[in-house]
Formats: structure tokens, C-alpha cells, sequence
DNA sequence: CGCGTATGAATGAATG
DNA sequence: CATTCATTCATACGCG
């Protein structure tokens, strides 16, 4: 455990995926994705694909079960997690306001598995800095031989953000629906900032 | 590589000193927050908000951010742990109930893993012997005030109709021409095996 | 100093 | 696609 290293964390505790077709013992129900399949996926994902299709799901689920259990739900859900974690990371992580600037350190965010692509510093528009998926030419991914061109022009105009506003509606059904578990008055703070 | 583990936390050092101690923080892989942060961070917390929204959470980090480095995603993170540790610690005694098992285990989970669906449809549905959380419905901490204003024009997003139905039924039959998605039509993906 | 606990961070799973 | 819940991993810290 040395400390100035990367400590691989290799997500291994119930990783035991590899049983094949046993599916005993595998005490937890959760899909602990090996490294190789995350690579894999994290690679098609670089690649440009966000939303594979079923078919492709089940691809890639197939491809990826030879490294150890997997379900096509799992990399369904994966892409879904990928993406939205992505654009989530532009909303939320690191966005210091002009408030105050300590650059200290460049790698504010923690980048989970994120290959050296383009991190923009984003702006906190809640839309828009998205789609801008990069396209690769020939991606050798694969020990196999044929390697698909992606035809490229893809363009991505794609203004399909819904505008999902929950402004002034959320703030209170979310109150009135989650609530909260105060037996004490409802103390007014100087919340006014927010 | 797998670099999906890394912790960029990879320094050591991180003494990020709080709590009115004087104490400066030193910028190490992990949020520390500070005694003002925590504070107010629980103050708004029991003043009923538990999931903060995006603008929120932006605001409230920008504010926290006069008592020491915070990003918004620490913001996000708090929120999220502090709710799901409560919640979590709720569900361990009412496990308990009125049976003292202190010998088998310490995983008092009832680790429920269905491939179903889970027991909490939304935001709360408890146990039952919980405190009775009370709804604020007078909470004035969140001005409103040009918010509303801010938005005028919402042209409701009409076509977020994704079918984005169960994952199984998507997943092994026909995608029917979803017509939603296709990330990039072109872009036929087809890494060796797709 | 090793260990248990508190908690920040991450992500799989699911729902709307 | 957004949002949320549940679970797990990784650390910082305090304790004995």
C-alpha cells in the first residue's frame, strides 16, 4: 500500500465472477464489472457509442461474458450510468464560481475511468455542452480482424434536451413529498444565498 | 487500463485541519470539511432539504466555499450520504427491533437483491417505527422569489416519451424504432463483434 | 501502532 | 435522459 502509488482499487471483493454458468455462491447480487470488461466498455464508449442499440447490448454482453458473469442489463445500464454521469460531472463537480479561484490542483474532480479525453471546463449550463461526441476513424480495439469505419458525421445536433425545468416546481414537492424529519420548528436560517 | 480505480488521491499528506482549530486546508485527494461546512450543511439538512437540486447544490457549495475549498460535488455527495446514512441506520434498528442479535454478524443488511423491483417506490416510504417526519410546508429558506421569473417559457418537453421501459423487455425483443435514440445514426459501431 | 468507526466517493440498479 | 436509492470502496481519525 504504498501511498504515492495508484492503488489499484480492482473493485475485488465478491469479484469472483467467473463461475461460468454455476451462478453459486456469488454472494452479492450486484454486478462487479473485471477490469477487463470495464476497459472494454469504457472503450466502446470512448469510441463514440452512448446508447448502443439491443442488439449491440447484447454484443458487447456476450463479448464481455468471457470475463466473467455479466447480463445484458448490466451494460445497458452501464452506458445509461456512463452518460448521464458525464454530463452530470459538467453540472455539478467543480464549479467553482468566480466566488474564489484556488488553482491548486487541476484534477479537482475525481475521474473515475475517464481515458485522457477532452474535460472541458465546463460551464454550468444545464444543457447543451453535451453531445459532442468525438469520433474515431478506426478503432482497433478487438484481437479481431475487421475493423468497422465509423462513418464520422455524426454531427450530433441534436437538441433534444428536453427541458426537463423543475425550477419552482421541485422545491416545494420535494419537500412535500420527501419531507423531513425535524421535531423541531422549522428554524428560519440565513439561507437567503440559496 | 483499468484505470477505472485509480485514486488520484495518490499523496499522502492531507491534514485539512478544521473546526475552528485554525488549521488550513491542505489540499488532499479528500474533502474535508469544515466545522462551519458541516454545520450549515446540517442545518439544511434539518431544515428538510435532502436532495438539493443542481442550482442548489451550486449555491450552497459557493457559499461554503468562504470556509475552505468545497466543490460542488462535495455538496452533492453530503447530501447524498447524509440521507442514505440515515436512512440506513433507521432500517439497522428497526432490523433489531426487540431481538438483541449482536453475536452472528455486524451486516445486519437485509440485502434484499431482487431483480425486480425494490421496496421504496419513492422518496419515503419507511419501515414504520420511524419518527413520523413532519412536512415543512412553511419553509421559507428558499426564496422563490425571481426564480419564477427566470422561466417563462417552457414549451414542455413533449417528446420525452422514451421508451424506456422495463430493461429486459427492450433488451431481448424488438427495439421497435424507438426513433428517440440512435445516438449518431451512421456511426454503425461495429467493433469486431458488434 | 493496529483497528474500528465515521464518512467521502463511486457506481450499479432502478424509476419517472 | 434525469434522478434517486442502495451498496460498496477507500480513508481519515480516534481509541486502546
Amino acid at each position: 500500500m504504498s501511498l504515492e502509488g495508484f492503488s489499484i482499487k480492482a473493485r475485488g471483493l465478491c469479484n469472483n465472477n467467473n463461475m461460468g454458468g454455476g451462478g453459486t455462491g456469488t454472494k452479492c447480487g450486484r454486478w462487479n464489472p473485471t477490469g477487463e470488461q470495464v476497459k472494454l466498455l469504457t472503450d466502446l464508449f470512448n469510441a463514440g457509442l452512448r446508447t448502443p442499440r439491443t442488439d449491440q447490448i447484447q454484443k458487447i454482453s456476450t463479448e464481455l461474458s468471457v470475463y466473467g458473469k455479466i447480463e445484458s442489463k448490466n451494460v445497458f445500464y452501464w452506458f445509461q450510468n456512463h452518460k448521464a454521469r458525464e454530463r452530470q460531472k459538467r453540472r455539478k463537480i467543480s464549479t467553482v464560481d468566480f466566488d474564489q479561484r484556488q488553482d491548486t490542483d487541476e484534477h479537482s474532480f475525481p475521474h473515475r475511468h475517464n481515458t485522457s479525453h477532452h474535460q472541458q471546463p465546463q460551464k454550468d449550463t444545464f444543457e447543451g455542452i453535451e453531445e459532442e461526441e468525438k469520433v474515431i476513424e478506426t478503432l482497433q480495439l478487438f484481437p479481431l480482424s475487421e475493423v468497422e469505419r465509423m462513418r464520422a458525421n455524426n454531427t450530433t445536433a441534436s437538441h433534444n434536451e428536453y427541458i426537463r425545468e423543475q425550477v419552482n416546481t421541485t422545491l416545494f414537492s420535494t419537500y412535500s413529498s420527501c419531507g423531513a424529519e425535524m421535531e423541531h420548528p422549522p428554524l428560519d436560517l440565513q439561507l437567503s444565498f440559496l
